[in-house]
DNA sequence: CCTAATCTTTAGAAAAACTTTACGCCAGTT
DNA sequence: AACTGGCGTAAAGTTTTTCTAAAGATTAGG
């Protein structure tokens, strides 16, 4: 399943050279050349990682930042092309986890978001709630220790909850993330194979325990019933 | 509580001025000089973060790197006078968590270290008020402990409240927030779930110790009661 | 102290959201 | 050409949430 990456940089051509970049790497990318609709967007749909240029237009880069860290602790990568010692410790105690001065070579830029990307994904081999075991190595899921068949879609599903676990993902979050961004607006698809995970993996399919709905907002993973 | 910094250094001068500026930021710091020793200790005792200068006598930084993640996740900072692109990468990918390039400067050094201890203690936002938490990124709510299960449109006032904790929100701005902008002059909305809102939260809901109403006004979230 | 406006609380109606099942289509397989 | 499994669609039935309305309490102002 391929990360998402959010880009925020008002320069068009550089936008466009690390979208290039991220795509031809497999990762899907949002970019978003203004602080406020790039903030929108994260409230909606979370992402895997944030590339941030510094050097926005339309607000400080800096100040985006700590706007950010009020309520999001997606890793973020700062680009800048201002190299001065006081730019960098400002930027990385705001919260950045990762600085990038301009000019930087495509390798390191990817090497990085790979090391931070890294250690979102809780280096875990295998994810268990109940008696539901997932092994993302193997493709598997079993359930009372018996081999549980799931179809692409529903296997899909489960991880993106697991990753994500007790965390509520709305519908468009799904959709996006499994479906792809064409599919948003669509919970109908959502409802009808969470139903059929629930007849797979829950004891009680209609009183579920683990696989719980979050009316009117999406669905949660619950590790513990 | 001071956090524990593992250097690995085998230059005398280096490790000497690491571990100086480490403590003059009141850091606990350990010293090897030596990858075994260094692995060996790390097996004995964990740390919060380790500095690793790539270039040691008695054995490959890289490989010394790619050993340590087969068992340990502590975050690796790792400094080298060497600048290649291809360097970089290498330590990244072998599981580095940020690459410090000689000659470097102490308040970047200090502020990748401070970047990199951030994301470990997962410092996730909270509000609070009394006995209840609300938690943003699980968007979950708890009152002594226990899970209060709020509908989307309690939760939201909630977390709108708490965003603007101790000030007054009239109902137009809770109805436009909350409800869009279309809902405005209808406090009657409001009301019904601050009712339930109290009902949920308060121990005494028709005497709210923290939902306050303003008469005329709107409502406030006292922090203290 | 009286009045009008504002507010709390409850209950039930209405709306929205969700679950479940069934069916037809499509792609890949036999 | 028939079979199969997986998916999207639709519809019926259920649950949850929201809105409405009304009765009683509180507040602000004269």
């Amino acid at each position: 399943m391929a990360e998402t990456i959010l880009v925020l940089e008002d320069d068009p051509a550089m936008q466009s050279f690390l979208t290039t970049l991220l795509k031809s790497k497999q990762y899907n990318t949002h970019s978003f050349a203004h602080g406020i609709s790039a903030l929108q967007h994260l409230t909606e749909q979370a992402v895997d990682l944030i590339l941030l240029d510094l050097g926005l237009a339309d607000m400080d880069g800096q100040h985006w930042l700590q706007q950010l860290r009020g309520w999001c602790d997606t890793p973020v990568i700062v680009i800048s092309a201002r190299q001065t010692e006081q730019d960098k410790v400002q930027a990385l105690d705001h919260g950045a986890n990762d600085y990038v001065t301009k000019p930087f070579s495509a390798a390191e830029l990817l090497a990085r978001i790979r090391a931070n990307l890294r250690q979102t994904n809780v280096q875990q081999q295998v994810f268990c709630f109940g008696t539901v075991r997932l092994d993302p190595v193997q493709r598997k899921v079993s359930r009372d220790g018996a081999d549980v068949h799931l179809t692409k879609t529903e296997y899909d599903i489960l991880l993106l909850l697991l990753r994500h676990a007790d965390k509520v993902l709305t519908h468009n979050q799904i959709l996006s993330q499994v479906w792809g961004d064409a599919y948003t607006g669509r919970p109908e698809y959502v409802r009808v194979h969470m139903a059929q995970l629930r007849q797979k993996l829950e004891d009680t399919p209609a009183a579920p325990v683990y696989l719980k709905t979050e009316p009117g907002v999406g669905y949660r993973l619950k590790l513990q019933p």
